[in-house]
DNA sequence: TTATAGACTATTTTAGTTTTTTGGTCGAGG
DNA sequence: CCTCGACCAAAAAACTAAAATAGTCTATAA
């Protein structure tokens, strides 16, 4: 039951990393802030994390993770192809907002470690496009997509993660606004 | 004639400006290097532009003027509000990547004076958005748009303009990729 | 052995200062 | 009316010393 605990003071510490980031923002928030929030003594994350950059990938892709299990479970209730990618869609807009550090790195707002930048970008970008594909996939078996062919189907899904990722930064969605939504959905779901 | 010669002047101008800002990025440009690649002292251009800004502003907005023009003889060209719809779209994700100024200023690239560039931004953002309505209330009128009601047309202006934008921004377009330019206007258009 | 923290070090950031560059003005002159 | 060289004040870059921070090592308790 080791490993169990283990991963239970990793989480601890994500959670405590998350709040500081929260109040102080990513770039002003110390190791040692984290400790503090955390309870434990600096060293001690150094046992968990190997860096402070490792920490920052860790809690980066949790909350990713979080967000794509959100979105999986609403595209579960849904049954239609397009359903599932309006669903997927107005997931992803309201929840990225919520997140501390994910939405930053996306904005660019990151600085340092490129390489790191880099790889997150990547992971999140690629797990975007395999769900979209999937979706497209059933759509195409059922019909439901008049204008998709085959062929095109990599490229769509390229261009859909391309076109939720701008609406996410550029359109000054207030908290929930049903109707943009609504809007952005079916525009792309049914077109206009 | 006096003031066409003026005018022929600030233009050379705004070229050179271009051109060094191609050179060296906005950042490292200074006045003095736009007069050398101007052939003229660095007053001169004080005598024509009250500043820097100015001249930055003008320049920004003489690329946007110009996008703007070509996309109207573009959309001139088709008859179907869908058509000039895409026509439009494609027409912004081509000539963007070809601007010094504007392509950074809508990056977030560009940093000292906040009022002027949230000023340019406005006027760039109010501008699309004029056009795409003109171009959704005749598809209104005749027709086309299966789901868009006329309730919504402001709100979907917003988000069609939102939606290009991220494009612009996120999806690597290689040299005109028209494949995939054929399928984001067409997934607006017509849906998938 | 596992988990923790305190003391320590090496590296990075920051704050403060000096020097250089640059935006902008002015008056002279073609 | 238009252009420029000389000039100035303000901003930026370069540099440095001091402080903050990331990361390591060792001791210790469970």
């Amino acid at each position: 039951m080791n490993l169990s605990k283990d991963e239970e003071v990793k989480a601890a510490i994500l959670e405590a990393a998350k709040n500081v980031f929260q109040k102080w923002g990513l770039k002003k928030t110390t190791m040692e802030d984290i400790a503090n929030e955390a309870g434990k003594g600096k060293s001690t994350l150094y046992y968990y994390y190997k860096s402070k950059d490792d920490l920052f990938g860790e809690l980066t892709m949790s909350e990713f993770t979080i967000m794509i299990s959100k979105a999986k479970l609403a595209i579960q209730q849904e049954k239609t192809a397009k359903g599932k990618l309006k669903k997927y869609i107005s997931t992803m807009l309201i929840e990225l907002k919520q997140t501390v550090s994910l939405f930053p790195l996306l904005k660019g707002e990151i600085k340092g470690n490129k390489e790191l930048i880099e790889s997150l970008l990547k992971q999140v970008e690629e797990t975007e496009e395999r769900i979209i594909i999937e979706i497209l996939k059933q759509g195409l078996i059922s019909g439901e997509f008049h204008f998709l062919s085959k062929s095109d189907l990599n490229k769509a899904a390229n261009v859909i993660v391309g076109i939720v990722r701008g609406l996410e930064l550029f359109l000054f969605l207030d908290n929930d606004d049903i109707e943009k939504i609504e809007i952005i959905t079916r525009m792309i779901a049914e077109g206009i």
